[in-house]
DNA sequence: GTGGTGACGACAC
DNA sequence: GGTGTCGCCACCA
């Protein structure tokens, strides 16, 4: 497609997440191409809320299942989010973590 | 234009 | 097995 913004490719994955569901940031990464990038799937969250876009920020946790930006996320704890969304996080992890987990490379290339 | 930083991941020791 | 360090690319000062 058109050359978007590092940006505005997180962000086209993180909002085709299906409620219920997680993605890590390794996968977005990985979809983007370089996993290794890892850092910049955060780094275009942090600007995430910055965004017109309403980006679903807390469905996008690290590779352990953690939530790790919760302190940057505005509003209700991403905690309550998930739970609302019928994802169960004890401690910042969400249990179940490899079953919720949602996988662009892999859902988006069927 | 350069340097430093960042909501991570993987590897090395 | 735990800790430390590097790497990666993009944005801010």
């Amino acid at each position: 497609m058109s050359k978007k913004d590092f940006f505005q490719l997180v962000y086209q994955v993180v909002e085709l997440v299906p409620m219920g569901r997680i993605t890590t940031y390794g996968a977005v990464a990985e979809y983007l191409g370089s996993k290794q990038s890892s850092r910049m799937v955060g780094w275009a969250l942090n600007a995430s809320h910055l965004s017109t876009t309403d980006i679903p920020a807390h469905r996008v946790v690290n590779r352990k299942g953690l939530l790790t930006g919760k302190m940057h996320f505005k509003g209700k704890p991403m905690q309550t989010l998930l739970e609302e969304e019928g994802i169960k996080v004890i401690d910042n992890q969400i249990q179940n973590f490899d079953d919720l987990l949602w996988l662009p490379i892999k859902e988006l290339e069927i």
